[in-house]
DNA sequence: ACAAAAAATGACACGTATGTATTTTTATTT
DNA sequence: AAATAAAAATACATACGTGTCATTTTTTGT
């Protein structure tokens, strides 16, 4: 495969990740991706077998670039109690965007798949975000700038929470409030007196 | 309509409310339901016209069904904290049903119609809820087993805890003890100590 | 028991998605 | 520039889901 069919490839997935934020995952056939980049139906089936990998690898990109988003963040010289509240601020962000669809097909993915539920992309993205969230509140134990029993469950409570909040935000609408009153709830968990 | 048509048609959603526990609700077709019915085609359209008013018939049933195991148990004579923790431990065994299909089907019958945010039935479900644990706290603060703030705000978070949880389960997965963790990191925020 | 009405059936026509195989176009090599 | 290889496009065969409709079966009333 040369660099020409890689490059193809890539832009194959990059039209396919706006084709499924804009309908979901159920919703897109090879047809629609087809149309979207302006090849051939066969053309397709050179680079990908199936909607199923289209979708797996776009996904995987989606969240190699999270993880980037992530790190950046933790690299800023600010307090513990800072940078949570990026954090959160930036998932809040994330949940309220009008049909956030790649949530969405994401969720409609592992439903029609039944994936493994020991071993997948989104549960290595939820532990990691718990161990960075645990870190995050240690340190700000640390400082005394929070108080926290169990931080390990504290992250993993702030996790359940915003997973929740993203849910909701796709069948039942979450304000712009709504999201900012349970931030507060969770640094008022944690000790944070604003 | 006669009664004997009313009969066929409560048979046909609760044999249809297993194939979407089966099947979720994008995989459900007209034919899974009429094969599961064991009657024709044609007979169905006589009483649906569409998988879609056949699920929705079914979530009403359902949500129906929720609400009266919820009243059973707040009449019951017992503490604030004793029904919080029959609520949760309800909450916790209705979550970790494995292949908890309808709950999938629900979230899937929501992205895929894209309904309005407003006002369905899984927001009156959610805001009753909310509504039913805020009393509950309140109940809780005035007899002193409970310490809280806002009540209202407590209770939100809940049902995002568990909404939370609900989604893992059926994504990421979620063991019988992380919800336990949670249940009691519910308890201890409300100043619950076991 | 028979006619009329109601209910149920199964086949049909239509639309759409999939994957493949053949043909055509484009690129590469000598 | 011709021959060969690679890439892309098109047409095709298959499968499945939907909704309707003519026909058959069952029920009801007299």
């Amino acid at each position: 495969m040369g660099d020409k069919s890689i490059q193809k490839r890539k832009y194959i997935l990059e039209t396919a990740r706006k084709v499924f934020m804009e309908k979901g995952f159920k919703r897109v056939t090879m047809k629609d991706i087809v149309e979207a980049c302006d090849i051939s139906r066969g053309g397709l089936y050179l680079y990908f077998e199936s909607t199923d990998q289209i979708f797996l690898e776009v996904l995987r990109m989606e969240s190699l670039e999270a993880d980037d988003v992530f790190s950046d963040s933790i690299t800023e010289d600010a307090t513990a109690a800072d940078i949570l509240i990026l954090f959160l601020k930036e998932q809040k962000k994330e949940l309220l965007r009008k049909n956030n669809t790649l949530t969405q097909a994401t969720y409609e993915f592992y439903f029609e798949k039944e994936l493994p539920k020991k071993d997948n992309i989104l549960k290595r993205q939820f532990d990691s975000a718990v161990k960075i969230i645990e870190k995050l509140i240690e340190a700000g134990v640390e400082n005394e700038e929070f108080f926290c029993d169990d931080c390990k469950e504290a992250a993993r409570n702030i996790m359940f929470v915003l997973e929740g909040l993203k849910i909701c935000a796709q069948t039942i609408g979450v304000t712009s409030e709504m999201v900012d009153r349970e931030i507060l709830y969770i640094l008022k968990s944690l000790g944070v007196e604003d």
